[in-house]
DNA sequence: ATGATCAGTCAGCAA
DNA sequence: TTGCTGACTGATCAT
């Protein structure tokens, strides 16, 4: 699945990609100098690190992407559980109340079986 | 903005890039051959074609990327109000839950005061 | 210089 | 062949 990466350019020297793009500018430059390279090899290594730098903020672009998609996949399904538990909750206090008209209709045919007149503020319903 | 598109290679003969991606094979093939290219020229026409129709991939699948995005985040929103929405009318039901409690409390200490003894069935609560 | 992102290019898969 | 997508590159912007 890997590219097929391309030369970039024969490489002028032998310092691999993973050092080029590890090691600090300074540290490049004192090795630039130390294995004595002209000035058009040295353009082309501190261009060839940018490009290695720049595969790898791709890279990390295109993780972050999906990452970011995961996570708005999980917002949601979260969401939805959260929506679902709800609904549950809603039914079952909804029951409650249905349980709770029945019984005070009991009372109130109770009242009207025994002859109990109700004061007014008790009529609700 | 516009990318700084390189000539992608001197045009061979002079059908616009728009024509060259919309036109059918069979017309290119017409157009080609009309103009009397040699195989190289109608190898790289060919070639022209496929990459500028490669660009246009390239920006549906971007664009897709980004509805797919928006669509993600919309879903979530309508499922936030829903939330929101339900919330509030839980709060609601146990609101009236309460006030049926109230009630069905008054009415038994209406029954108590007046010494009248409720059958245990209606003992709830 | 570094990091992020966009548009374009190509490879490779799938239909 | 066509369309899509992942990886790479260079341009460009911001820090």
């Amino acid at each position: 699945m890997a590219h097929l990466l391309p030369p970039l350019s024969p490489p002028p020297c032998d310092i691999s990609d993973d050092e080029l793009v590890s090691i600090s500018v300074r540290d490049l430059n004192r090795q630039l100098k130390l294995r004595g390279l002209n000035r058009e090899d040295i353009i082309k290594m501190k261009q060839r690190r940018r490009t290695l730098k720049n595969r790898g903020y791709a890279a990390s672009c295109r993780n972050k992407r999906v990452e970011q998609k995961d996570g708005l996949e999980g917002e949601k399904s979260t969401e939805q559980i959260e929506i679902d538990r709800g609904v549950a909750e809603n039914n079952n206090i909804r029951a409650e109340i249905d349980r709770l008209y029945q019984n005070y209709d009991a009372l109130k045919k109770f009242a009207s079986l025994k002859n109990i007149p109700l004061p007014p503020e008790l009529e609700l319903m």
